[in-house]
DNA sequence: CACGTACCGTACCCATAGTTACGAAATAAA
DNA sequence: TTTATTTCGTAACTATGGGTACGGTACGTG
């Protein structure tokens, strides 16, 4: 657990604390509409703590988002990657995209989608890393696609690509409907008629 | 043309060069990404001139909102209003979405979507007044879709408000994949693809 | 115990943006 | 021509927020 000991005074800065706070403010507000000022508030933290630690503004929300990655992309590609049929990986999809967020203790909506919204008000580092993640999530529900026609299990004609844009618009959707206040059964609904289309 | 005249120093502000410099930039740019001195730049107005015509940035935004639902969502409520088939509504939603905008010299994307993603962020003239253009765009679905399903002419098995909904989220997505560069082209053909659920 | 090291945090700098105080200017009425 | 009226626009004020200068502090080491 400890680390070989260093010189110099110890770090008494909670990076991952910060990092937690951080998360939650910028996935629950907005990325955009949460200052450093109030990440130190709450976590106790000193403002030069938090720039020696990220470097910047930009830093702190990329090193945010790359948590945000762990947490709520992860699953979802999991998802794409299990061996399930078709129809139970979409079915998978909805039940995760509607779970009760108050129960495990999440904010609503998505953080990353908020970030696409908001994408030329980001910082360079922040923003580049929001066109790779969407560069990933799209490749995901590809690879899934592929795999699907190829097992024969759904045979559309719709593109590949452009089908991989239709389940991001869909899931995108969802979070905003979820943001906007509508409940999760609706949306659940709403989802499962957008995947029936591909059978 | 010319009011009966008045006491006092004419007015020289343009009002409507105003709002429309306002809106195209907040369509163009981001409804919080564009300042009122920017607008002072690009119209040649005084500060005081535009708080005295629309009392503030928030009056602004909702001003240029207002106009924005005569040019991009009256357009809209037409073709839900019209009186055509189910599938020829379809088409022109999705013609309508995907119009070339540089032909008809508007912005990427759509104001109202990058507003409603923005909804805590705006002043509580402009927030309360996206609320209630999201209803009315709401209510024109239902109308629209209760109609065809009056006619005959979807049997779909999705209650209205969740269809609703739907469709809503559809045109958001594409005006998202508008502006994160997807080509009209591929967006029309997941458009057609979408509303292929309902027949 | 003195020294180098690494981190701490107060207090500041600076740019931006919303907003307004206020004196000048332009017009109609008296 | 004076007065009342209405708008004009420069030059502020204020708050916020990203970012940092710098003196202090708590360690290991010699």
């Amino acid at each position: 657990m400890e680390k070989t000991e260093k010189r110099g005074r110890p770090k008494t800065l909670g990076r991952e604390r910060v990092l937690q706070t951080a998360l939650m403010q910028y996935w629950d507000v907005s990325p955009t509409d949460v200052s450093i000022g109030e990440i130190c508030k709450l976590t106790g933290a000193s403002k030069p703590g938090i720039y020696r630690e990220f470097g910047s503004d930009d830093g702190l929300k990329r090193a945010a988002l790359e948590s945000y990655r762990s947490l709520a992309l992860l699953p979802l590609f999991d998802i794409l990657k299990q061996d399930q049929s078709f129809a139970a990986a979409k079915a998978a999809l909805v039940s995760f995209a509607t779970q009760d967020r108050e129960a495990v203790g999440l904010p609503l909506g998505c953080l990353f989608v908020a970030m696409r919204a908001q994408r030329d008000s980001l910082g360079s580092a922040t923003g580049e890393y929001v066109d790779q993640l969407r560069q990933e999530v799209l490749d995901a529900y590809m690879g899934w696609i592929e795999t699907a026609k190829s097992k024969g299990e759904c045979g559309l004609k719709i593109p590949t690509d452009a089908a991989a844009l239709y389940f991001d618009a869909q899931n995108g959707g969802a979070m905003r409907m979820q943001k906007e206040g509508v409940d999760n059964a609706t949306i659940a609904t709403v989802l499962q008629h957008a995947f029936e289309i591909i059978e």
